[in-house]
Order: C-alpha cells, then structure tokens, then sequence
DNA sequence: CTAGGGTTAG
C-alpha cells in the first residue's frame, strides 16, 4: 500500500503555526531496508594481504591492490604505506594503480611532496601519470592551501592533453572551496560552463559538484548564489539528493533565513528524500541557536519516532540549546537519558552542561560534574577550565578559581590566552587588582605573547580600582608594544574618564579614536552618554543621539534607558526621540 | 586508484 499524501499537503493541513514538527505525521515507514553499509573490515584486509604475500607462485599485483586499495577507504594511510613497503620488500613490482594508492595517501595527509615524488617513481618505472594522479595532486596542493598552484597544474594538465574527469572537477571545486576559495570556485564554474570554445572541454558539472560548490558558496555566506546554483542545477535536470539538499538548507538556516530553509526542507521531503541524522542535526542546532528550544526538542522527538536515532552530536546540541536558554533541569535530564539510551557522552557533553551550570550560577554543582567527569576518565579539556574559571570568578569565588588554575597542570592542559584574561579579568573585578598585575607582569616578563585583549583586562581593572594614571600611561605605550587599541580598548579608557569626571578629556578620546579609523560602536556611545548625563552635559548627549543616527548605530537598552532619564529631566528633549530608530519605528 | 553535508566556551 502506497502512501500518496504529499508531504506539503500534510503540512498545510495539519500545521496550525508553521511549526517543522508538526509535518512528521507518519512514522516512518522503511527503516529497515537493507542499510548495510559496506563496511570493510580492515583486519580481514591485511592479514589475507599477509597471507597472499607468503604464497608462491607470487600472486598477481592486481589483487593486492585490491586489498590495499580497501584498506585506502578506510582512510588508514600509515596502513597503507606499511603495506607498501611490505610490496617492496618482497621484491614485487608495484604497478600504476598501487603507486596512484600510495600517492593519493600522502596527498591526502597534506605531504603533496611525497606525492610528486611518487609521481617521479611512477615516470621511473616505466608508467606514466594518469587522470587519477593528477586529481589526488591537485587535491594534495589544496590540502595544503596551495590552490594556485592547484589551478596552475589543472590548466597543465589539460595543455598536455589530459581530460579532467568529473572527479577532477570535484576536487578542484572541493579544495577552493575548503581554502575559502568558493568564489573561485564559482568563477571557474561559470567560465568552464562556456568552455571557451573548445566543446570538448566544456564543464557540465554533476551533482557532486554543485552539491560541493553550494555547500562551499554558502558557507562563505553568499546564500543567494548558493540557491541561485541550486536552482540551475534542477533547471539541467539534475536532481537534488540529500546533500544537496542539507548544503543549501544548511547555508539558509546560518543566512537566517529559516523559513526557506523549512520551504527547501518540505521540498525535499515531497520529493520522498529522507532526512538523515546529519540534516536533522542541522535543524535542531538551528533552533536552538535562535532560542526556539521547544521547537528543536520537538524536532528531536519526532525524529526518534520516525526512527532516525539521534546520535551524541544530537544530544550535545540540544543539551546546549536548553542551556542557552537556562533550562538547566532539561538539559540534565537529557544529559542522563542519552546514558540510558545507550548513548556514551563525550568531553564535549560534559563542557556544555558545565558551561550551563555555570551560567546559572550554580558553580557547585558544574564542580561537582567537573569531578564526575574526572573520576569516570575523560579528559578536561582547555573549555572545560575556561569555561569553569570564568564561572568561578563571576560568583566571586576567587579561592576556588585559583586552586582550580592550579589543577590545569595536574591535567596536563595548558592555559592559553583566554586561560589568563579570564583570571586577569576575573582577579580585576575581584578586588583582585595586585595579584591580576602580578599575573600580567610575570606574564610579561616571560615573554608570553600578550594581545590586545589582555591590555584590556588590565586597564579595564585599573580605571576601575581608580588607577586612572596609570592606566593612561599603559595606554599610551600601547603602539610601542606593537599593539592597536580596538574599539573595546577605546571604550574602557573613556569609561574610565567619565568616571573620573574627565568629560571633555573623554570627549576627545572619542574625537581621537574616530580619528584613528576606529568605529564607535553602541557601548562606546552609551558610555560617553552617561557620562554627559551624570554630569549634566544634556546639549552634548543630544549631539551623540544625532551622530548614532547619523551613523545608523542602533541603540540598545541601555541608550534607550538613558533617553528615557534625559526626557524625565527635560521633555523639550522629545524631539530627538525620532532620532532613535527603535523610538521612530514603533511609531 | 580519485570528489559532496553535522556539535561544544569566552
């Protein structure tokens, strides 16, 4: 029996408020079709290489590469070059094909010098390069970012007469486009699709290759070509599969654009695709992103029901999804149940609630799992201190902070940067100030290499503890240690100013820091509004609402607070309310 | 013998 119901006409009618979930009302129907991934046991694939090696007469080369060629798949490259040199040592002639394996494993654990050197061996015995060898070196320069050099041997290879296959194709569009390159890629897509005259070597790309090159356009935030592509690659007649269709949903849902996203997601079910784990990972961390935490765990029952069992990627998403929203209890209780089901977490599952606990403040407890996941064996990570140093610090319990920094060494992690403006900043707004200056000096004196952030920290501490001097002298040093103050820089010394009362000193910075080249932001410009304010400077504020919109800096709360205290002062200040988008907007 | 899609902190 045969299921008609379109997916779309499901959705339209059973869907009252345009929620993804409600359109999964048929469980699924064909789990169990013969999934059998050809799964090549490496084990198998050695010994019976071992045992082919012993026999005599020797056997044929061709059924050797066979084996090793399986065990290539498997992407066990030092395997494979131990079986190489096992060929060699029993004095068998390798041929084209066992050299193009050996190639390819290099190239494809970023060693492309080896490759060429195999390419000298190929020449030296005889053979010569083929198809296949140029595309794995062309996909061993990308790997190393070489992608000009990359292009350089495509068009050599064509001079030479060789035709690109469609693999060839894909892996020049594959390496531009992992190097950043997708609109290289694009370009080479549309000026090979003219072909430039000579017919035969007219691009007509697949759907690997526009599935790559959509993925890799929309990654690089070009959404609309992204589906531009999509579409002329239906409009040839090539039909989109699964992912195709996850790299263009994947591109709109990071592009914001989520109702597409759920068009092109119907689209593909109607078309009686599945959405696999992968894709559905996609969606919920999507969800989750944009707050829309019932929807994703909706999503993720749904799934479970239709028989896709979500995996520890799932799990991790949407335990971090309910933390985002501070629904710690929920994200415990799924912590748990992926236990239950038979789900083993990873470092990362323990980070994320860590990270969760922590943001709730509730630090005993993110300790208490920071000692479970030490006693059950898994390896604290570099996140796992950040993320507990910074909880610690925010509750105020230096105490523990320290001793826990302390503990890094225990674990063989070594604090990074952020590792030390966590405890910098943290010891700062501790009350901390000398021991923070000790950290940044030792730091200094050792040589560490200390960006613009730290000097954020610290000079952030020192307005605040009331070390204005010297927080201008450091500032002041800054270029002469190579450094440029951002706007964050910018912002604190003018905070720092106002504070102290020194508004037109403060005001100057601001001039000063435009100057630069360095764009105020809305922090910026709250700062030096409040201070205006707590001085009583009204006209001079009135000034920074006209340039925030000149600018079209879009006020925050905190602007809009402040305008809110300027009017209570003087209502003759109301007309630079529609100055304020956000006031004008809501009419 | 060669090419395509997924997570975590600050």
């Amino acid at each position: 029996m045969i299921r008609t119901t379109s997916a779309a006409s499901a959705f339209s009618r059973t869907d009252q408020r345009g929620k993804l979930s409600s359109f999964f009302i048929h469980p699924s129907k064909s789990k169990h079709i013969t999934e059998y991934p050809t799964e090549i046991n490496i084990n198998d694939a050695v010994s019976s290489f071992y045992q082919m090696l012993q026999m005599q007469p020797s056997p044929p080369i061709s059924s050797l590469n066979k084996l090793i060629g399986a065990v290539a798949k498997t992407r066990n490259y030092q395997d494979v070059i131990f079986m190489y040199h096992r060929v060699i040592e029993v004095d068998l002639l390798p041929d084209y094909i066992t050299l193009n394996i050996l190639l390819n494993c290099y190239c494809s654990t970023k060693n492309v010098a080896l490759g060429f050197a195999v390419m000298g061996g190929i020449f030296k015995r005889g053979y010569s390069p083929n198809i296949v060898t140029f595309t794995s070196l062309i996909k061993g320069l990308c790997m190393e970012d070489k992608t000009d050099d990359a292009i350089v041997l495509f068009n050599k290879i064509i001079g030479m007469g060789f035709h690109p296959s469609m693999w060839t194709w894909g892996t020049l569009i594959k390496g531009l486009c992992r190097s950043g390159k997708a609109e290289v890629a694009l370009r080479l897509h549309k000026e090979a699709g003219k072909g430039n005259g000579r017919s035969d070597l007219r691009f007509k790309p697949n759907l690997i290759c526009y599935a790559t090159l959509i993925h890799g356009i929309c990654k690089e935030g070009l959404v609309d070509k992204g589906k531009q592509l999509f579409l002329e690659m239906k409009g040839r007649g090539i039909m989109p599969d699964l992912v195709a269709y996850s790299g263009l949903i994947h591109g709109l849902c990071e592009g914001g654009e989520w109702e597409e996203a759920k068009r092109f997601f119907i689209e593909m079910v109607d078309q009686g695709i599945r959405p696999n784990v992968i894709l559905f990972n996609i969606l919920i961390h999507t969800l989750c992103k944009e707050g829309k935490t019932n929807e994703a765990s909706g999503l993720f029952n749904l799934m479970i029901q239709r028989g896709e069992e979500p995996n520890l990627f799932t799990y991790n998403i949407l335990i971090n999804g309910f933390c985002l929203q501070n629904r710690i209890d929920d994200a415990r209780e799924l912590f748990v149940l992926m236990e239950d089901r038979g789900h083993k977490r990873d470092v990362v599952s323990y980070n994320v609630l860590i990270n969760g606990y922590c943001k709730s403040q509730r630090l005993e407890e993110a300790m208490r799992l920071f000692k479970e996941m030490v006693r059950k064996e898994y390896k604290p990570t570099l996140i796992t201190f950040n993320t507990l140093l910074t909880g610690l610090f925010q509750v105020g319990n230096v105490e523990d902070a320290r001793a826990l920094f302390q503990q890094m060494k225990i674990h063989r992690v070594t604090p990074d940067s952020s590792s030390y403006n966590i405890l910098m900043d943290g010891f700062c707004k501790n009350n901390c100030l000398e021991e923070a200056m000790e950290l940044f000096h030792t730091l200094e004196g050792s040589g560490f290499d200390l960006g613009i952030e730290t000097y954020n920290c610290i000079l952030d501490g020192l307005c605040r503890a009331g070390k204005l001097d010297i927080a201008s002298v450091l500032f002041e040093n800054l270029s002469q240690k190579g450094l440029v103050p951002t706007v964050v820089t910018y912002t604190i010394m003018i905070h720092g100013l106002c504070k102290d009362g020194k508004m037109e000193e403060a005001n100057n910075l601001f001039l000063k820091m435009e100057k630069e080249g360095c764009a105020p932001n809305v922090v910026t410009f709250n700062t030096l509004m409040q201070g205006f304010y707590n001085y009583n400077e009204a006209p001079k504020m009135v000034e920074l609402i006209q340039k925030m919109a000149e600018r079209n800096i879009l006020p925050d709360a905190s602007t809009v607070s402040l305008v809110i205290d300027l009017l209570s002062k003087d209502m003759n200040y109301s007309k630079y309310m529609s100055l304020i988008p956000k006031f004008s907007n809501q009419g």
